[in-house]
DNA sequence: ATAAACCTTAGAGTTAACACCAAGGTCAAG
DNA sequence: CTTGACCTTGGTGTTAACTCTAAGGTTTAT
């Protein structure tokens, strides 16, 4: 399989496949004589793997650690996927927290302006950023 | 007050009031003989407001906008202002829907992994990733 | 035999919000 | 008069995950 048939499967570009290759997360099974790359099944299920990986939120270099892990999966534990699993975890929840406290100041912005077409000059969003005591009334 | 003072007083880097007048955000109201950047009432107000924008989750591009209309307000509608303040939390609550997806995905994941010393062998979370059907069982 | 479709490498561009650096000018204190 | 603290410009570096370009070689179909 050239780089473009395994693309179009996966629904990606080759620049993204090449991109992976370059950054470890897959590499062809071999070279074509005038050098294209060739892929097989094997590099099918990893990208799989790796689209996988993607939609529940992990990162390339993420991905790249739990591969490695894969390819031996004997020299590793059970301790140490759960490890970075969490740790994913953690960041998520961070920042889904720091993003409600945005949409919680937000949404009592929004609230309080009437939207109306006068003008904003007595707008009580710009207001509340121009007052010290932003938070408040 | 000179660059280095109001940096203090807001407890930022001379860097990012630079940067911040690169970026038309905020720019000195003079400049001294040997060309020092010059800041007083006005411009520690505007910074202010930046930074009280900033906390609310506004981008600095968003905050140059609403920092447009702050300063001719008769020009412009609370209609406009209440656009932005929408359109921005539109755009929080799509990302913590997708991270809460995340969030689901790897707390299930989690939860399946017993994070052991033993070998990887079975670890649920990679045989997760490498099923085709990932999401179920 | 030639055009279309495909492939190669190497490198630059994108976005956000700065941080950091070099080389040099300025200003107050001792 | 010389440190040391401060300031200037202009530039590069950071992170993530690609995307795009240029300049060229290969394959396949007509
Ligand atoms: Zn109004
Ligand atoms: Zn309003
Ligand atoms: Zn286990
Ligand atoms: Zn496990």
């Amino acid at each position: 399989m050239k780089i473009g048939e395994l693309a179009r499967l996966l629904g990606v570009s080759t620049d993204t496949l090449r991109y992976y290759e370059q950054h470890n997360l897959l590499s062809p099974s071999a070279r074509s004589e005038s050098g294209y790359r060739l892929y097989d099944q094997t590099q099918l299920k990893q990208m799989q793997f790796i689209l996988r990986a993607k939609e529940v939120g992990f990162s390339l270099k993420e991905t790249s650690e739990l591969l490695q892990i894969k390819v031996d999966k004997n020299q590793h534990s059970c301790e140490e996927v759960k490890g970075i699993t969490l740790q994913k975890l953690e960041l998520v929840r961070a920042r889904i927290a720091e993003l409600q406290c945005f949409e919680k100041s937000l949404s009592k912005l929004a609230k309080r302006c009437c939207g109306g077409q006068e003008s904003a000059d007595f707008c009580s969003i710009l207001t509340a950023l121009e007052d010290v005591d932003g938070t408040h009334k």
